[in-house]
DNA sequence: AAATACTCGTTTCATCTGCAACGATTAACT
DNA sequence: AGTTAATCGTTGCAGATGAAACGAGTATTT
């Protein structure tokens, strides 16, 4: 498809369209994209309204919650945070009083990530709200759930 | 599931294990998250290292091409973009000479950005790439194809 | 027409981010 | 053992980010 509004006089001249179209919207991962801000927006939004945890902090609890004691590390790798990010996750979390840090004894450079009582407080609330949350996603992508679930193993698995 | 290695002995204690389980693997907010930071992780490395164009400036490129002289608050409203970062793209493009902003003639508040010749040059290099990338994409989702497209729909059109 | 309210794009500011560098610790090698 | 290499978590830094404020322009109201 070419547009004739085209003014191709040379270089830095103004251009209205070029000859080919490209949907943005029918674009995988853009739309994969869009998507997945839109399902974390709301809890994100009510989490950091209702008790102050970012997202990442909320995955360094999820991890410590099912794992006990973790270090940095594991949960980099475990829950897809950048080694800063984690960091800097966990130690808001121990000034705030969910966590506690600890050097690990048999490895020095590790550290052992605990909840606290009140973490474990905390955690209780964040998992009513997330499933409650995760219900009504279910409910939504019921029709397409077992397809969307095989997709995004697909993208997570194969090399592309 | 109650685990036995609680030391439920006070607040700011430290404590191994929660008495539920909850997995941040099979969570679809995160599960969607990591999945489109994969798929764009590729495409955005690409384009960042070989064209020095961000994904923001990406999708500043495509609605400009695809929908000619728009505004600012256009392709906010279009590419899922915050003024300002969309507002920065835009002036980046211009300082690399892919597109002009001139002033629209009858709304002087509103912004005209146009491509020029070697925006569109660009655009077809860019183009070119990401219907490849796409292919591949449609490629690896093939089975699950169309239940994909209608889950992000869902995701997309309904409130919750 | 004057006053007020709204809209647009930019910029300011405080915060966040990712990368690389760092000190501390452990592992591997000779 | 002593040297070198690797790993862990933190931090410094430069750039990115989002929300709010702002100036310029336009719409609406009186």
């Amino acid at each position: 498809m070419l547009d004739i509004t085209l003014t191709d006089s040379g270089y830095g001249q103004p251009m209205t369209k070029p000859d080919t179209d490209f949907e943005l919207g029918s674009f995988l991962p853009y739309r994969m994209t869009v998507a997945a801000e839109r399902l974390s927006a709301g809890l994100a939004k009510r989490y950091r309204n209702e008790f102050g945890i970012s997202v990442a902090e909320w995955r360094v609890l999820v991890h410590v919650a099912d794992a006990g004691a973790v270090s940095i590390r594991e949960i980099h790798q475990r829950v897809h945070l950048e080694k800063s990010k984690a960091s800097r996750a966990a130690s808001h979390l121990e000034a705030t009083g969910f966590l506690i840090k600890e050097v690990n004894g048999s490895d020095r450079r590790l550290v052992a990530l605990k909840l606290t009582a009140k973490g474990v407080a905390l955690m209780r609330e964040l998992q009513t709200i997330a499933l409650d949350y995760q219900s009504r996603l279910d409910e939504l992508v019921a029709p397409y759930k077992s397809a969307l679930e095989k997709a995004l193993d697909a993208i997570m698995e194969d090399d592309f």
